[in-house]
DNA sequence: CAGTGAGCGAGCTTCCGCTTGACTT
């Protein structure tokens, strides 16, 4: 709450983004200055596909929101008394956008000071209040581009996708490059050929007892998992252990002792880590905590809010000086004097598009070891966050890793087999002391080259390789932080606009997996905007922006280049949607082809199909199958990987007349087909038909557990639904999507 | 959740990046 009591005399009216920040500012200010917010940005430019004038020089106008209007009333108001305005919006392109847009909206007469606060201590404060610029107008352009370039982008590009796809679906300079990993990834595990290999184990008679593994085989290096290609092909010259000779090498083997052969030591780093940065954290809050990126970035806000920890979205490692002393004397309290470097370590952004305009994620005050309500996200993260802001300036971890070759003959055709094992013994723990990632190493008895080392058992495994993993949360957010795609402010959001249209996950699981629509949605930016999804797309952009910043090119030349005319790494988008409206039609061109059906004798192919009204209302998209005039829905969350060709044709045609297979306290117990798949049905009760039964051949006696605990009905948690519920006009915030 | 894919055409959808509340339980 702002009060309105009339500002003093020589007021000056301090405005930054964020109101949370407003307390701690105006306490370090004092009288004299009043602080004030504009929660963000409060003008953009109109929602609208031709918001953008693109024959007259790409003329835009801001307007404000609907809610920005009420606040630059009030700003208004605050400055009314005032005798400077101070525009302390972060130092980052938006918050340059912003300092901008407040002079256009608020219409000062008094003098203009732009200031930038590189963190919030009174120090730093203090001498940004010293030291003020002017807005720097080659940001705001460079920030202006930025906008329309998304803008032209995402509402030029949409509409494609409803003509080709179904009505409703999104692109967008973000988004369609993440969905294009997810997409790839997937088919890479379509394409993915499994191997099979054994491995073969000695399991040491020694005390303590250690595993070793076969190496080579009469000097042939054994296939291990990393050794097999994507189709399943063996890299050249080793050699993969099949179940036959695996078992007749074991068997071979017996008992004899082996003879070590070899004693390597490397020595062992792993390095101190950075400090959080959003991503960094969403990432653990996601892999350690379990943690959705959604309700991370919540509690992130809530420890903000709370004072606990510095502000909760940015792209910059570095910490104040102060906090780095703070660390440095946390670590020291804990673990003694030697736990630290000697000069205080000091981190940059790796990535090159970061802006910095804020700290790391770190603890505002080093002495509050933890937060109140412990066992709440808020608690768990916050701990996590102070773990590793010491560890930041803690020790690396170091060592040495020591490799044992041993050397054993097998009976019979005597093969020379050497097993190696390796071990880590820790010299100097460093931050891994307080991030308690301490993997325990295996310890090893102490060996020398000759000893004889006694054998408890030979066994083998069997494996299959394994397709690359799909993308989750974390995975995503770290991938598309790498390549410079989406901001420390977006990521969460991404994501949750990815769920609600393009990809959904196994219950439990937090694996991505993209539907049926973002099969053909990506297949159309391929065909159609390939250069536009490129994972450079973003970097290529900011380097332009970068032009404008430097003077080198001006907003027109960047945007024209863009959509008018194209230069050596962009087609022009307006040629790209002219063009693509020829080159691709869905009706011809399936989403996906099975190949000539042998018994339809007819092309199967996937079809994205249009959204059919659900009964509750909501507008669902209806994939499916189709050779000749026969169709098959199949669920738009399918997982794409089981669509193999045989299971397609055996789909198109099966049997789907539901037929009776008993009774079940007086009811007909029934197998009907619906658009989800197969299901059984006993009066008014439904369950869905297990995965892993055969839909065909299933007996009353296998589905007899359904019907004493059906399953709990799956909430309906839209995994890709084109209808929404929510209306959306204006720039007004995105509200979750009303529960039915 | 649990049986649709024609053709016509009205009226609708959609971006990224800043930032919080105001609903409940």
């Amino acid at each position: 709450m702002k009060t309105r009591t009339a500002p003093a005399a020589s007021a000056s009216l301090v405005i930054v983004e964020s109101p949370t920040k407003v307390a701690t500012i105006q306490k370090i200010l004092g009288a004299g200055h009043t602080v004030a917010s504009t929660k963000g940005h409060f003008a953009d430019i109109p929602e609208r596909g031709d918001a953008v004038d693109t024959e007259n020089g790409f003329a835009v106008r801001y307007r404000l929101t609907e809610k920005g209007a009420a606040v630059i009333a009030e700003l208004r108001d605050l400055l009314d008394g005032a005798t400077e305005l101070v525009l302390a919006t972060d130092a980052d392109r938006e918050g340059e956008m912003i300092a901008h847009l407040l002079v256009e909206f608020l219409e000062p007469t008094v003098p203009v000071k732009r200031v930038r606060f590189g963190a919030i201590t009174p120090d730093a404060v203090r001498e940004a209040m010293a030291n003020p610029t002017a807005i720097d107008a080659s940001l705001v352009e460079a920030a202006r581009t930025r906008r329309v370039l998304d803008h032209l982008f995402g509402f030029r590009v949409s509409p494609e996708l409803w003509s080709k796809v179904r009505t409703g679906l999104s692109a967008g300079r973000v988004q369609s490059p993440a969905l294009r990993m997810v997409v790839e990834r997937e088919r890479e595990r379509m394409d993915f050929i499994k191997a099979s290999y054994c491995s073969i184990e000695m399991t040491s008679g020694t005390d303590p007892v250690f595993e070793a593994v076969l190496r080579t085989l009469d000097g042939t290096q054994v296939a291990g998992s990393g050794d097999f290609d994507e189709h399943g092909e063996i890299s050249r010259g080793m050699r993969v252990v099949d179940e036959v000779l695996a078992g007749d090498l074991v068997a071979r083997l017996g008992a004899s002792p082996l003879t070590v052969t070899g004693i390597e030591n490397r020595d062992y780093r792993r390095r101190a880590p950075l400090p959080y940065i959003t991503s960094s954290l969403l990432q653990d809050a996601v892999n350690r905590l379990g943690i959705g990126s959604k309700a991370a970035q919540a509690a992130l806000n809530t420890l903000f809010a709370a004072g606990h920890i510095t502000y909760p979205r940015t792209d910059s490692p570095h910490i104040a000086p102060q906090a780095v002393a703070a660390a440095r004397a946390a670590a020291i309290q804990l673990f003694g004097d030697g736990c630290v470097p000697e000069k205080a370590r000091h981190h940059r952004a790796k990535n090159r598009n970061a802006q910095e305009a804020h700290e790391a994620l770190r603890p505002t005050v080093m002495s509050r070891r933890e937060v109140k309500s412990a066992g709440t996200n808020a608690a768990r993260i916050y701990d996590l966050i102070w773990r590793r802001t010491v560890a930041s300036q803690m020790l690396d971890a170091t060592g040495t890793t020591t490799t044992v070759s041993m050397t054993t003959v097998a009976a019979g055709k005597r093969e020379t087999c050497v097993f190696t094992v390796s071990g880590t013994v820790i010299e100097v723990p460093g931050f891994r002391a307080v991030t308690g990632d301490d993997r325990g190493e295996p310890a090893l008895p102490p060996l020398a080259v000759g000893d004889v080392v006694p054998v408890g058992a030979f066994g083998f495994t069997p494996h299959t390789t394994k397709p690359p993993a799909r993308y989750t949360e974390a995975s995503l957010i770290k991938a598309l932080e790498e390549k410079g795609i989406g901001r420390p402010s977006t990521y969460a959001p991404i994501m949750a606009s990815l769920k609600e249209r393009y990809v959904w996950s196994r219950r439990g699981e937090r694996a991505l997996i993209p539907t049926v629509t973002a099969f053909a949605v990506d297949q159309v930016m391929q065909k159609c905007f390939a250069a536009l999804t490129h994972e450079k797309f973003t970097s290529t952009m900011e380097d332009r922006l970068t032009e404008i910043v430097e003077g080198k090119a001006g907003y027109v030349d960047v945007l024209s280049a863009f959509y008018l005319e194209g230069d050596g790494t962009w087609p022009a988008l307006s040629r790209l949607i002219e063009d693509g409206r020829n080159l691709f039609d869905p009706r011809v061109t399936p989403v996906m082809s099975f190949g000539v059906h042998p018994e339809l004798s007819e092309e199967a192919v996937l079809r994205a199909g249009k959204a059919f009204k659900s009964r509750n209302g909501a507008w669902m998209p209806r994939p499916y199958l189709a050779c000749g005039d026969r169709t098959v829905p199949v669920p738009d969350a399918t997982e794409m990987d089981t669509l193999t060709r045989a299971h397609v044709f055996e789909l198109l045609v099966q049997d789907r007349s539901p037929r009776t297979i008993g009774e079940h306290g007086g009811r007909e117990v029934r197998i009907e087909f619906g658009v989800y798949g197969a299901y059984v049905r006993w009066g008014g009760e439904i369950a869905r038909m297990p995965r892993d039964l055969d839909v065909l051949a299933a007996s009353f006696e296998e589905i007899r557990g359904l019907l004493d605990n059906p399953p709990e009905p799956k909430a309906r948690k839209a995994a890709a639904g084109t209808g929404r519920t929510r209306a959306r006009k204006s720039s007004v915030a995105r509200k979750p999507r009303k529960k039915r």
